[in-house]
DNA sequence: CTAGGGTTAG
């Protein structure tokens, strides 16, 4: 047996002795083939390439006659036709390959060399030894610069971090000139994974590098510092920027804009403006989004439009995500007309509708609770070819749960399902707060218990809503014991988490715990704000602390914070009771002042403190 | 090469 194996093995291998021809003469006879026929001939006459051998492979790709396009060829054909798997080229064949087109300069192929490397467990290798098989002598000067240049941003195209600094390190000691461009590509590769922490860490290698630093880099930083809630810090570097000489530009300020309207930073906002201004730096569509939505997240739908406005008079074309903005700050504000009107509008400018327009404009119609309306464009955006998603089978679900349609929300849910998205932490909070809301608690609780049994972990807001679910049931054992749970599972309370249990304290009448809770908040970093506020007031008052709860009514006042109407209505209430209705009619008529309407309710009992007032 | 849009909790 083993002698026959031998046998046919060595009939398959071509001898190398003196009377049989040399590997060389080989190789120059396929190189010559392909120079004359190209490819042909081995696709239809196989046997050409019997003797062929990876030692063959590498001298037909290196032969200066042959030009890089035919090597290509080659070495595709080989790799690609199944029958020759056995002569799939090696890793010295991709880097002769490699060598070749750089003498041809084509870079693109060169990268695509390198992929079916770094993509391949059986080439994949360090640096170092890729950089053996380069073969020394007619290189051009900067090819080895190149060589590794187009590495490292395969390695990052295709993630492997770890590989692509293992490039950038080498690049360094060997001192190779390192390409910004390059190291942007590795940053925006790591940011797009969620690896801030690790972009920062390159980034400072890139300047112990000396790498070339340009706006371009810094403002991906500077967003990566903005995203990840530093907006302080990300402005601290454009002013190191500007110090190092190099001038901020529309992106540069776009994305320090946005972190300051997504942290509701007013000063930050209007430096930002006034800086863009000195700078004669011209707004763009991207800046009037940011602006839009700056001023609907503040109600001031008037300057939206205004916005808006002026984004044309300018000349500046708007989008499908101006239209997005704008829109879905109609549809919070409940102006649907307005929203439809839109809607229409951007269609009649022949911009393509996506699922965020029809996510925005089914929420809209949710909120005022015209659901048939919400199929029906649900139906709508089938018809054009949009699948519907994940975001809008929620808002879907969430329509129905705020009219108290649980049944017809799960119904969605099921489709959902089906259609094999699988719920997630909006989706049951959706339907625990519909529940909450028609004060099925305990189902309301069941659904967030099945979330956690089908192995998803409770995030900050579905943490928050069970909670509040206590609270509503007036357990607030359980509650207080959820909040110390959240905690030691790492989800962090945020203010919503908070105010929930401020308000669960306060309407028990548990106003020192409350109270402490708010301390608690303002040493995490937390400022309360008006629901803060209102709770406490409304804590308060009910146990018959009026002047306390008017101590706090001044201090969120001073504190900038806008009462609303829950928040005169409680107040107006309390002092109506206790007749002193001269303080209860001054209050009211500032709630009027300020544009708030008041409810039946509030009127019926300023009626009644007239009554009860001790003049 | 770098920036922007839709859903949830009080």
């Amino acid at each position: 047996m083993i002698t026959q194996t031998l046998v046919q093995y060595f009939a398959k291998t071509p001898v190398r002795n003196p009377t049989s021809i040399s590997y060389k003469d080989i190789s120059i006879q396929i190189a010559k083939t392909l120079f004359n026929s190209g490819i042909e001939p081995f696709k239809t006459t196989p046997s050409l390439l019997s003797n062929l051998n990876s030692h063959i492979t590498h001298l037909v790709l290196s032969d200066t006659n042959l030009p890089p396009h035919a090597c290509l060829h080659f070495f595709n054909f080989l790799r690609q036709n199944p029958s020759l798997y056995s002569h799939r080229p090696d890793l010295q064949a991709h880097v002769t390959l490699i060598c070749r087109l750089h003498e041809a300069q084509k870079f693109a192929e060169m990268k695509k060399v390198f992929n079916y490397i770094v993509t391949d467990a059986n080439l994949r290798c360090s640096i170092v030894n890729l950089i053996s098989l380069i073969e020394s002598g007619n290189q051009q000067p900067k090819f080895v610069e190149k060589f590794c240049d187009l590495l490292f941003r395969v390695y990052a195209d295709n993630r492997l971090f770890e590989d692509a600094l293992g490039v950038f390190d080498y690049m360094e000691r060997s001192g190779l000139k390192i390409d910004e461009r390059s190291c942007i590509a590795f940053l925006l590769a790591l940011k797009r994974c969620d690896h801030i922490e690790m972009c920062f860490k390159f980034f400072r290698k890139m300047v112990d590098a000396n790498v070339e630093i340009t706006v371009y880099s810094i403002s991906i930083m500077i967003d990566g510092l903005c995203k990840r809630g530093d907006v302080e810090m990300a402005r601290d570097l454009m002013d190191e920027m500007v110090v190092k000489g190099i001038k901020p530009n529309l992106y540069t300020y776009n994305t320090l804009l946005n972190g300051f309207v997504k942290r509701k930073d007013a000063v930050g906002v209007n430096e930002m403006l006034s800086l863009m201004q000195r700078d004669q730096v011209a707004y763009n569509v991207v800046t009037y989004t940011l602006l839009t939505d700056w001023y609907g997240n503040s109600g001031k739908m008037v300057e939206v439009e205004k916005m808006f406005d002026e984004m044309r008079e300018r000349g500046v074309e708007a989008d499908v995500h101006v239209y997005t903005t704008v829109i879905s700050w109609n549809c919070k504000s409940g102006n649907m007309r307005r929203a439809f009107t839109l809607f229409d509008d951007l269609t009649e400018r022949g911009i393509v509708l996506n699922s965020h327009i029809y996510g925005a404009m089914i929420d809209g119609v949710c909120k005022v609770g015209q659901l048939e309306a919400a199929e029906m464009l649900l139906k709508d955006m089938q018809r054009q070819g949009l699948s519907v998603n994940e975001v809008i089978f929620n808002t879907l679900m969430n329509g129905y749960c705020k009219k108290g349609m649980i049944d017809e929300a799960l119904k969605v849910m099921a489709i959902m399902e089906k259609k094999g998205f699988e719920a997630g932490p909006f989706a049951y909070n959706t339907i625990a707060s519909g529940l909450c809301k028609v004060k099925r608690y305990n189902e309301a609780k069941k659904w967030l218990f099945t979330m956690m049994e089908r192995g998803l972990a409770l995030n900050t807001v579905n943490f928050s809503t069970l909670i509040d679910i206590c609270c509503k049931e007036g357990n607030l054992e359980e509650a207080k014991w959820l909040f110390e749970d959240m905690k030691m599972k790492g989800v962090k309370p945020n203010s919503f988490t908070y105010n929930t249990l401020i308000h669960g304290y306060s309407k028990k009448g548990n106003i020192k715990q409350a109270y402490r809770l708010k301390c608690k908040m303002e040493e995490m970093g937390m400022t309360p704000d008006v629901y803060t506020y209102t709770s406490l007031i409304h804590g308060e008052r009910v146990f018959g602390k009026l002047d306390e709860a008017m101590i706090l009514f001044n201090e969120m006042i001073e504190k900038g914070f806008i009462p609303n109407a829950v928040t005169y209505t409680t107040l107006i209430t309390g002092l109506s009771k206790e007749g002193r209705s001269d303080e209860a009619f001054r209050l009211y008529d500032e709630m009027i002042a300020s544009g708030l309407t008041p409810d039946d309710k509030l009127c019926s009992s300023l009626v009644g403190s007239l009554h009860t007032a001790k003049s």
